[in-house]
Formats: C-alpha cells, structure tokens, sequence
RNA sequence: GGAGCGAUAGCUCAGCUGGAUAGAGCAUUCGCCUUCUAAGCGAACGGUCGUGAGUUCGAAUCUCACUCGCUUCACCA
C-alpha cells in the first residue's frame, strides 16, 4: 500500500470549518489529531483524503478507550472483511512511534498520546503567554457591531436586560479572542410610544417631587397605572399618541420631561453596569436614530417599496413569507422597525461591518426577520452579515413576566442579595480574609451572571432565587474556588518563576488536567462559531472539575524531582480558568 | 391556521460533525478535614432519550408524521 501524502493539507492554506475560513498554523499542522492522521494516512487506501480521515477521527467518551480513536465500520465494504479484522490489520502496519500505545478495541484503534511530552508541550505553550493562549485569529480583525443590553428608559432593569447584557459581553470577549472587534452598542430604548403614555400619565398622577426622589420606581409605577386604567378608558391610548407624537415632532415640554427621564433612568443603569463592569461603546440609543428616518423612509420611496395600507405605510413582505413590515402608523409616527432599519444602515456606513449581531431575546425574531427582509429588497447584500442573537424567555412560576402588569424580577435585588449571601459565607468559611467585600461582590455576582451564561442561550428558564446564587455544583463560585485554591498553592511554593523548568509530569491522574488545558482553543472558537458563551462556560467547569479532582487525590507541595513540573500545571489552570471567567465576565479572585 | 423553538434521571440541564456500557449538577442516603482553602472529593440511588415509522453496519443525534409545551403572526418595543 502507497503511503498517503498529507501534504494536500498542509499546503492547502484553507481548510473549511463551519462559517469561518481558517488558516491553519504551524503548530496545529503538528497536534496531537494530526499525528493520528498521518499514522493512519500512511496505511490506508489511497481513495481516503487526509481530510475525510480527520473526520472519522473521534474522541472516545470514557479514557479507558485512549485519546483518540478510528472506527473502521465503513471500511468492511470496500475490503470485504469484519471491521474488528481491518482494525487488527491497520494495527499491525501502523508506525506506533509517536504514540504511548496503539491498541485495537474490537471494531476501534485507539490511540494514546504520549502524556509526558504533550504534557510539557501544552504547559509551555501556556506558560509562555498566558494571555494570549486560546486566541487564534478567525476575524482578521473585522468589526462586529454588538446590540446588546438596550434597556428601557424609565423602567427598572430586569433580568432579562441582564441576559442581553451579559451575553453580549461574552460574546464581545470571545470575539475578541478569535480576532475580531467588537463594538458594544447599547441601543437603550429611550424612544417610542411609551414615552407618550408615561408623560400622558405624568400629566395626569404624577409630581416632581415624587419622582425626584425615587425616579424609576416612580415613573414605572405611573406607567403600570396608565396600563390598569386604559382598560377600562381606551381613549388614554389617543392621549398617549399625542404626546409621542409632540416628542417626535420637537415640542419643548415633551423634549424637557424626555430628557428628564432619561438621565434620571441613564443613572441607575450605570450604578448596575459598574457592578457588572460591563463597559459599551455606544449609548446611541432609539432617540439617535429620529433624524435619520427620513432618509430610510425616501429610501423606500425610491425603491417603490412602500405601499399604503388602512392608512399606515407598510412593506409587503410576502414573497418572504413573512407579515407586512409596519413603517409608518396612521398619524404618520415611525414604528421599531424604522428605527432599527436607520440602526442598521447608520452602523454599515459607521463601521463597515463583517458582521452586526443583534442580542435580543427570541420573542422578536418576526422583527429581525423583517428587518433583514427589508434591507434585503434594498438591495443591501450585507443583509446576511446581520444576525439575531437570540435568548430564551426568563419566567417566574411558568409565566412571561411583564413590565405592563408590573410583573418584573428587579436586577438589583438579584444582584444584592447574591452578595449578601456570598458575604454571609465568607464569614463563615474565612473569616480572616482580607478585602471581603470586593470577594463578596466578585464571588456574589459572578454566580449570578455565570448561572445566565451556563446553558444554552436559547433555553427559556424559569427564574428561581435559590437556584441562580446557589454556591455548589456547577456554579461560577465553583469555578472561582477552583482558581483560587490554584493560587493558594502558588502562593505556599513562593510564587517561583516556573517558564524555564521542565513540565514533563510521570502522575497519570495530571492527564485529564492536560487534556481539558490543550481544548481551550477549540472550545474559544466553537463559542465563537455558534455565538455560544455557555460551550466555554461549560469547559471552566469541566477543567474545574478536572483540577478538583487531582487536588483531592495528589499532594502538589512535596518535595520530589517533579514538584516544579506540578506548579507548572496548577499556574497553567490557574492562568486558563481566569481566562475562561474573564472571557464571561466573571472575576476571578486569588482567595475566597 | 402559518412561522420558530423545545421535549433526555424526581428537579435543572450536557451529549460537538450519526458510533463502543446515555453523562453532570441539585435533591436523597452514606463515607472523607492532625497534611496545599470541605464553596471540595468519593460512593450509592435514579433513564421505554415525548410517540410511531423510516434511512444506516449503527440513531438521543438525520428524515417524515403525530402528541404536548412555550414564543410570535401590522398601527407596542
């Protein structure tokens, strides 16, 4: 049998994966799955391509079955023979040189790596460079506009702000890592007919000084009121158009009272914002784009897009097999989507995006769709670099919680008392530790915004206080002690520089460690690939649970030939899970 | 009715391109601190992967139908 060249791989620049072209460098020509691949190029028939046997390689589930392996089912047609006899026969012409074993699992090769060398290989690579360890560059440093957060004036944040909020950022982090820029929009909603219904009711209930003195609280609960009393008095509903209707055409007394709320709201915010330290870009918000709709709507004109219809100016969308898109309503007021057509066009010219992600829960994908559609019949190709990062829905007790009926978990008293809770438990466990309520704050909050990051996000949840500051399990408190008993070992050895020493480690129950450090990568552009924050959320757990694990059942700090080499590995974690929480937003502290 | 998402252990969820006995956490029961932080480690218990067909050597994963749940379908955002 001819021995197969790999050689179309390595001198193939591209290589396919998913949406993204990826160059692959030098390193990652020599991993570990290329050795495999090449061991098993070399003694297969020459109808199989170096890339058609990378994909039948997996990752055996249990470790018993080694580190990689090859399934040879496929195969027993063409050559006529069982599977377990090809596995068996690959075996014995296989060149075992690079691997600690190769052995043949009934139809399976399995193959093992060579601990020690991987080992120290993967431990260097960190050690070098921490920071930059796990990034790789998939963006060529291309713009992505983030619409992320976007609160509404006026109303208290709830926790589903903080989904928007803290994906948004995940999102911008793990970007970052692949080699794009991000650009963190907060698109606030401080624009719109419920600004005409809070003024109506402020005319009607409301006093300064009542507002003064607790701004959002109060303006929310003249809101719930016009909502209560508009059920039984409809005409509130035309004194309430009015009013957004004087806002949009500039009378003073509206733009006075609409920007009066809106600082007043811009405060509170940003009290929440500091304690998430989530920076933004950008606070242009819905009122930004106000000029900028006659141009979108001429625009339309032009394209003879826009018809009339029961009086209002809609774009027929059915060839997308969506609804009319609502530009204009009946008193010739703009709508959201007029708006978000300015956004979009406004942040192509600004920033010439490669793509514009818009992190918005999933109740709003008719909007997006049409938004999308609608800038697709303008002709604007770029349409299909917007994307709709959608969430799932945050219930309480199994229903959709409300603004309007004043159903509203409140985010800061989520944040609160997570950090009550976390300072309560410090007290408890270690009392003598310095700093305690910055702990408190990093430990408290970062349970809080890992519990929204850990599942899938298009998975609704049902909002459960216990649940989201809970401490144990998988939690990002978990993962914080994880990191900060890795530093307390660092700091027993006297923090030795460990770069130059020799990380080849004889323990066998440090490979799982290892193997956990060598995904970082793969699982950064995964994340990155599916816009997915929970798939590294998920691997700070599992190298977590990996480094527990070892801490349980091995002394690190004893003095042997290898002590060094064990330091190494507890850095490498250490330098790897604060990463993986910086990269969610989570802090991670050197003591708890 | 159209569109979208979902259904895996008592609860909350993993399960990557179909592959070797379906995995965690919580809860329950039981072990482990004179040694690097017990916010930890270990063990036990727990499953007709919604139902029924199909494709395949092989299906929780792919296809179709059905059941149930949630979201959404023009003058809110």
């Amino acid at each position: 049998m001819v021995p197969r060249e790999i050689s179309s791989l390595i001198s193939s620049n591209w290589t396919c994966r998913g949406l993204f072209y990826l160059r692959p460098n030098k390193e990652e020509i020599m991993n570990s799955k290329q050795q495999v691949v090449s061991a098993l190029a070399a003694v297969l028939p020459d109808t199989m391509t170096a890339a058609e046997i990378e994909a039948k390689i997996e990752r055996p589930k249990s470790d018993g079955n080694g580190d990689f392996a090859f399934p040879t089912f496929f195969l027993a047609k063409e050559l006529h023979q069982a599977p377990q006899l090809i596995a068996q026969g690959l075996l014995a012409q296989i060149d075992q040189s690079n691997f600690e074993q190769v052995v043949v699992a009934g139809p399976y090769i399995n193959f093992f790596l060579d601990k020690t060398q991987v080992g120290a290989t993967i431990l260097n690579e960190i050690l070098n460079d921490p920071n930059s360890y796990g990034s790789s560059d998939l963006g060529n440093g291309g713009k992505v506009p983030i619409d992320m957060s976007s609160p509404n004036i006026a109303k208290p944040m709830s926790m589903g702000h903080l989904r928007s909020t803290v994906i948004g950022n995940a999102l911008a982090n793990i970007l970052t890592k692949v080699n794009y820029q991000p650009v963190k929009i907060n698109h606030l909603g401080d624009w719109g007919t419920q600004f005409g219904k809070l003024m109506a009711a402020y005319k009607m209930w409301g006093s300064e000084a009542e507002v003064k003195a607790d701004p959002i609280n109060t303006l929310q609960k003249y809101y719930v009121r016009f909502h209560q009393e508009d059920k039984e008095n409809p005409a509130l509903d035309d004194d309430a158009r009015a009013w957004f209707k004087k806002l949009e055409d500039g009378d003073e007394e509206a733009t006075e009272l609409w920007k009066w709320f809106r600082s007043e709201s811009l405060k509170l915010f940003m009290k929440i914002y500091d304690l998430l330290d989530i920076q933004f870009d950008s606070f242009n918000g819905e009122a930004f784009y106000n000029d900028k709709m006659t141009e979108v709507v001429k625009m339309l004109e032009d394209k003879h897009l826009l018809q009339e219809s029961k009086g209002a100016e809609i774009v027929d969308l059915d060839k997308y097999d969506l609804n009319p898109a609502l530009i204009k309503k009946t008193d010739g007021a703009t709508l959201y989507i007029t708006r978000d057509l300015a956004a979009a066009i406004y942040r192509k010219r600004t920033y010439d995006f490669v793509q514009s992600l818009y992190v918005v829960g999933n109740e709003q994908q008719n909007h997006f769709k049409q938004l999308k559609a609608v800038l697709k019949e303008l002709g604007f190709d770029w349409s299909d670099d917007i994307h709709h990062i959608q969430f799932g829905l945050i219930t309480q007790g199994g229903r959709k919680l409300s603004t309007r009926e004043g159903r509203v978990i409140l985010l800061e008293n989520v944040l609160d008392d997570a950090i009550k809770l976390a300072r309560k438990q410090i007290d408890e466990k270690n009392p003598e530790l310095a700093h305690a309520d910055e702990v408190a704050k990093a430990v408290g909050v970062g349970a809080v915004v890992f519990h929204d990051l850990k599942n899938e996000r298009r998975n609704n949840f049902d909002f459960d206080l216990a649940e989201v500051v809970r401490f144990e399990g998988e939690t990002g408190p978990y993962v914080q002690y994880a990191h900060a008993r890795a530093e307390s070992i660092l700091r027993k050895a006297g923090q030795p520089d460990l770069t130059a020493v020799d990380k080849s480690i004889s323990d066998p129950g440090v490979w799982k460690v290892i193997k956990a450090l060598g995904q970082f990568k793969d699982v950064i552009q995964r994340a990155a690939r599916e816009y997915e924050p929970s798939v590294v959320a998920k691997y700070a757990i599992q190298l977590s649970k990996d480094f527990n694990q070892y801490y349980a059942h091995s002394k690190i700090l004893v003095e042997d030939d290898e002590k060094m080499a064990r330091l190494a590995l507890v850095q490498a974690v250490s330098d790897v899970l604060k990463s993986s929480l910086a990269l969610l937003g989570v802090k991670a502290p050197d003591e708890m």
